[in-house]
DNA sequence: GGTAGACCTGGACGC
DNA sequence: GCGTCCAGGTCTACC
């Protein structure tokens, strides 16, 4: 028999909305059922995988969100998945207000959660996943991983044990292969921790620098990891941004070109940069593709 | 500090 | 069906 969890999320939370506010709520393991509007997903937990379901009551602001486990949990384990549903959904998120007051156009709809994952690692790796590749390739990636080795997701230390030929061939990383190990080399080994990271002591420059030592973490990347922490200061520019600039905000000339410009234009948005472009491009996207609760999830 | 080319995969296209 | 080209960000070598 399973278990039931019953979580109180803040006043204001909106499972539909906040989960489906960035696109790792199509990777693997999350299933995100838009019939029904609840996130499935599979963790890792003490004792082992638990499958679980979280839906929201009512699917109103504020109901209390029923989340179900496919097997009973201990009451270590309950704490734990509560911890790591809450990192994911951004429970704890304390800077809506201030990007609110940053970029007002958003305060109504009251859009500014960004999904992310239970752990640090795996929303690295999946930034890595994200890189230099369409994102069919991302959602192919994450999901062979998945099907390979952890259908939770890897851990660091499952991922680090893996040879690189068969992250290449069996869940077709490509070049990446070799990055991916060493980057699970450095989280099993405590070289690079979580806390560390989340330490709202440190500065933006400490932690980016850390960031851009880490393999296949470039500047792209770095700047989405920095999203994904909590620290919406940096431009995350790829060439979906730069095509956003030209196409949505009238920029032209090159690349170089249209990039400064941008860096000018969310200049007015201080520390809360990222989000105001990632909302504006995530309506672009749902004005193309209808609303992001409906995208479905094209898995072999 | 800036630039060019390699890295890998999958899709589009022409033959 | 096959070959070619292109998109996508990081890394390294070179100037």
């Amino acid at each position: 028999m399973g278990s039931r969890l019953s979580i109180t999320p803040p006043g204001d939370y909106l499972l539909t909305r906040d989960v489906c506010s960035y696109g790792y709520f199509l990777l693997a393991p999350n299933r995100w059922d838009g019939v029904s509007r609840r996130l499935g997903r599979s963790l890792n937990l003490e004792d082992g995988i638990a499958s679980l379901t979280i839906a929201q009551a009512g699917g109103k602001r504020g109901g209390k969100l029923d989340v179900r486990a496919d097997r009973a949990l201990s009451r270590g384990e309950r704490e734990e998945a509560k911890r790591k549903i809450a990192r994911m959904l951004r429970l704890d998120e304390e800077s809506l207000a201030a990007f609110h007051r940053a970029d007002p156009r958003w305060r109504r709809s009251g859009k500014g959660r960004l999904f992310r994952s239970p752990t640090l690692f795996e929303d690295v790796v999946k930034t890595v996943t994200s890189c230099n590749v369409t994102w069919p390739g991302t959602m192919k990636m994450n999901q062979r991983l998945c099907e390979v080795i952890n259908p939770a997701f890897p851990t660091a230390g499952q991922l680090g044990r893996r040879r690189a030929a068969t992250l290449r061939s069996r869940c077709g990383v490509g070049y990446r292969d070799q990055r991916l190990i060493e980057l699970a080399k450095l989280f099993r080994s405590g070289e690079v921790e979580e806390a560390w990271f989340e330490d709202e002591a440190r500065s933006d420059e400490e932690v980016e620098k850390k960031l851009r030592g880490l393999p296949g973490v470039g500047p792209y990347a770095a700047a989405n990891i920095m999203m994904l922490l909590g620290r919406y200061g940096h431009l995350a520019i790829d060439t979906e941004t730069i095509r956003h600039g030209r196409e949505e905000l009238g920029m032209a000339g090159t690349e170089a070109q249209v990039r400064k410009q941008l860096m000018a234009h969310y200049e007015q948005f201080g520390d809360q940069r990222f989000r105001s472009y990632w909302f504006e491009s995530w309506l672009v996207s749902e004005r193309r593709n209808g609303p992001a609760h409906t995208w479905t999830i094209e898995r072999d």
